[in-house]
DNA sequence: TTATTATATCGTAATATTGCAATATAATAA
DNA sequence: TTATTATATTGCAATATTACGATATAATAA
């Protein structure tokens, strides 16, 4: 074995493990925190600020989208990425869920 | 090739990818909704609940503790986990910022 | 002491991820 | 049409993760 046995678990329990794997790369933090910082959108300026190649850039931005963390809409000859609101306060969502259960229960 | 390039990346970022990897399997998942539901801290349920052999559910036990997501406490022969509210608190505050800047800027 | 019970570690096979050079695709510009 | 520019895909090597049987460790019970 070695695979994952997602089949074995919840269809929720998969969906926010999909959520977080997208998120457990520092080159995709770094892309998120980067499309947070930038007013417009902006698409090839993330290659040049990632210490990466523009193929790799291309994959970690293609899990984002998977994963719908990030938008991407085509302008010219140019992609623009975005990030995607309704992903992102999903997750706040389940933390901020989480949190409200933590403050009663404890150990 | 092939290994994390994480010395390319801030302290940070690659902080957050950490604890992020540590919630990308919906095993550790599972762990973290069962230590929820659960009001006094249970230990060695978790591996009765979940459909993984102990050795496994212990080396996923082991990632989540390494990330300060859960905590254990020797009790006899037992051992007691339970949730680490303060990295919890830690995710849940990321999101919100990320939120909160999300409200202004939008494409 | 010798069980028993609970958890951790080792070793290893199967699979997944990461990174990039080379190449392909797609849209505009000349 | 032929560049040029921007991004995606392919193929592959290096490394990491997942899962578990076998075994080790650690604490109590008999």
């Amino acid at each position: 074995m070695g695979a994952s046995k997602s089949d074995s678990f919840s269809v929720e329990h998969n969906e926010i493990a999909t959520l977080f794997k997208a998120l457990s790369h520092p080159a995709r933090i770094a892309i998120v925190d980067y499309l947070l910082s930038v007013d417009s959108c902006i698409c090839g300026d993330i290659v040049n600020e990632l210490p990466l190649a523009q193929p790799t850039v291309s994959q970690h931005l293609k899990e984002l989208k998977n994963a719908n963390i990030i938008k991407g809409s085509i302008e010219g000859t140019a992609i623009c990425y975005c990030l995607n609101p309704d992903t992102m306060m999903k997750i706040e969502s389940y933390f901020g869920g989480i949190a409200k259960q933590l403050k009663n229960k404890c150990c």
